[in-house]
DNA sequence: TAATCAAGTTTATGATATAAACCAAATATT
DNA sequence: AATATTTGGTTTATATCATAAACTTGATTA
């Protein structure tokens, strides 16, 4: 019937984050921040959570001398995000 | 660029009984609880919190001597499912 | 050198999902 | 007939979570 909805995709700004991730495969924090519409304090906590589950890879550098965070999503990243996205096909095109 | 999630859809067991309302049109408390595997106090609480979004109408009635709690989705409730899915679609199928 | 800005992080809070506990009526058991 | 159990829920308590506000650190500007 109904798959589970892996309760750390299903959160709006953190599926935002995954969305522009699996397309980019890199990213840094500003841009998610613009992307995303998020702000910095509330990115921040997001980013650590999907970066403490392994579903993303994050990289602090430096652009010039302003500090860069840079963010990847990783193999178990992609897997996840594909996962929750069958998943929630079952809620959207229930047969 | 994201659209936003509708906070009231965007949580697994309203999105379940949303899901099946949407397709059945009419159903009752014991079945919601059956498909959706959730706890009947959970169900309450949602099916409430849907009902006073005007997503859903709720008819008490009895089947033989025993209540029954019936939902049916309202047009309301259709249009706000049909949005939701649509912003989803700019998270999952992003450009 | 003081003020402002950029790029984040940490902390506080308010909302939310969920389950546990509860209730009332019907049915089954002794 | 009284008691226990089941059915169909509702109410309440709790723990988690998303979010923004406040803070930090270093660079740039006035």
């Amino acid at each position: 019937m109904f798959k589970e909805l892996n309760p750390l995709l299903h959160s709006e700004l953190r599926l935002g984050v995954m969305s522009i991730l699996i397309s980019v495969e890199e990213a840094d924090f500003v841009y998610l921040k613009q992307e995303t519409k998020a702000t910095a304090g509330n990115l921040s906590v997001q980013i650590d959570k999907l970066s403490k589950a392994g579903y993303i890879e994050v990289t602090k550098t430096f652009k010039g001398k302003m500090p860069c965070t840079l963010c990847r999503i990783t193999p178990k990243g992609v897997e996840a995000f594909e996962e929750y996205v069958e998943a929630l096909k079952t809620y959207i095109y229930r047969k």
